[in-house]
DNA sequence: CTGTTAGCGCCTTCAC
DNA sequence: GTGAAGGCGCTAACAG
């Protein structure tokens, strides 16, 4: 394959002009072009980008750390990146962790080693301050609150949501509410416990640990989760499910059970995903495709306007009424 | 950003030495290979994989084009993609293409521009011509049948699978069957076609245009159909749904409606999906997973072993007999 | 075992 | 407008 050298020989002029043409700049006489344009065309040329990359430094790459593709709230926050990606001509790696600590700082690594220009952290498991220690190497954008620290982040209130969905089903006259989340030490968790005690000790309601149930991330463990919480000697009147898939595992579950649902157990779920709405399940849009697209736009900044202070994002919700409540 | 000259300054040895500690050479004198690793720490270097890339003339990334990231189909490909990929220290650049040839077209040229080592097209629009114009840059392994191409492949046979299915359909009774696809002009579209048509013909049953629905992807697509079916005159009494996702959004919908399934319309699905199992629809399993993790496999051969040859692999399917039909 | 040196392919001052 | 030349950071002969 020719390089940019070949190409400035077969068409009578130097590398630099050819450069000019390839990265259009003005200046150049139209003759010129032209012979260099047509020299392009007959040698079947393409620049090398690794070597336009290490030149200028940058890659037009962001990576995104998810533990996983095949999911629906990582997909819709991956796509919601991706189509702000596309605008601008940047390029998406993506690393899928599996929440393994070695797998992040791979990733992060990455963002040191230069092969993309930032980094877009969908869900982690490293703490905020091994992340923190990459910062330096270039813009890192959480989707999940962080305060005070060299690290931009889009988020919505899982403080104010969860207070608003328990408020919700207090209304509708439930009073054993419990709530289910994937992973019991993420940072989304300790909020999400704080508002469910604060807001049942507000209301006078009760609120109980065999309430709360873990590992819930997937359709299957919503279906599960209905069969353990039938065997259980108090259960809870209703839950606040913090994902559609779960919600729609359980509610399925009901249905192929015949557990009538809100009637022997009121749901609310979380993401707006497609599903909910066919299934008729109440739940929050917490507008998962705008927070990627944000999270994007975030790092773009820090890129291409020096901004070296972190970007602060919160992005509101919305209770979708239903009828499983 | 220090660099591996002031490394070699630092520690006092030669850039040729560090270089050969960064790369796990033997042949370094232990205390000299303390002392690179010793000013590494210190000054705190890294490596720019940039110039790495370049004087390598690889990436260790390969791309994969894709409709969209967020969906059941084409997440469990790309996360066998993953799998396979991590296990070799490689990395993943997605390409969301929409099915807009323009965008394939971008993603085709990375290879070109040795941004990536190789790629996978799980989905596309481009015409083969068109793709295999870039396989001298570089290997290309689609996820469909090709053959006598410059272009490796790995698929499930469409054509037995239809058949399958449908004199599953057959045997269980059904004289009106219908099927749905996504794209009418797609690759494996017409494929299934002739295998409806060949398939009921020998059966010594009949065919028809209406009872072909297309558009079908999604969920929602799913809930669409039934409600379509539901008007029509002379309805099929089964459907071979392509994709359990749509399969999924039609059951639920039957549900909603009171429609019985299998006793007014059966259904058989296809990628055994998770939810399949939940709803209880009876699917054939054509191990996606494993066709992204043999993709990446192929492409991982013709790097290294330089076998320019086309790679062509079918993997088998199997019906999951459940409730639907 | 180790250092010198010539690239990898491109961009970008700087003079003309 | 245009070309010469230095440099981006690293690897891999080659010579010792």
């Amino acid at each position: 394959m020719p390089n940019i050298k070949q190409i400035a020989e077969a068409a009578g002029v130097s590398v630099s002009t050819v450069s000019r043409v390839l990265n259009n700049h003005p200046y150049v006489r139209e003759d010129k072009r032209k012979a260099v344009e047509a020299a392009i065309e007959r040698l079947q040329y393409s620049r090398n980008m690794n070597a336009v990359h290490l030149v200028k430094g940058a890659t037009q790459t962001i990576g995104v750390i998810l533990p996983q593709i095949n999911n629906a709230y990582f997909g819709k926050v991956v796509e919601g990146i991706g189509q702000q990606a596309l605008q601008v001509n940047y390029q998406l790696m993506l690393f899928q962790t599996g929440y393994r600590a070695n797998e992040e700082r791979k990733a992060l690594r990455m963002l040191r080693d230069k092969i993309v220009d930032g980094l877009i952290i969908i869900s982690r498991s490293l703490s905020l301050n091994q992340i923190e220690k990459y910062a330096k190497y270039g813009p890192i954008t959480l989707c999940e609150e962080v305060r005070g620290r060299a690290l931009s982040c889009v988020y919505f209130d899982h403080y104010t949501s969860f207070q608003k969905a328990l408020t919700y089903l207090w209304d509708k006259g439930h009073r054993r509410i419990g709530y289910t989340i994937n992973r019991r030490n993420s940072a989304s968790s300790a909020v999400r416990h704080k508002a469910y005690l604060n807001t049942l000790a507000s209301l006078g309601g009760e609120s109980r640990e065999a309430w709360i149930f873990d590992n819930c991330l997937h359709l299957e463990d919503g279906a599960k989760l209905l069969q353990h919480i039938r065997t259980m000697d108090d259960p809870p009147s209703a839950l606040l499910i913090t994902g559609d898939q779960v919600a729609a595992g359980l509610m399925i579950a009901a249905q192929n059970q015949g557990v009538r649902i809100p009637e022997e157990l009121a749901i609310i779920g979380l993401d707006n995903q497609p599903i909910s709405k066919l299934l008729g399940i109440t739940t929050i849009d917490n507008r998962l495709n705008e927070i990627g697209a944000k999270a994007f736009s975030i790092i773009y900044r820090h890129i291409h306007e020096q901004t070296d202070e972190a970007i602060i994002q919160e992005l509101g919700f919305k209770i979708i009424e239903r009828s499983s409540v």
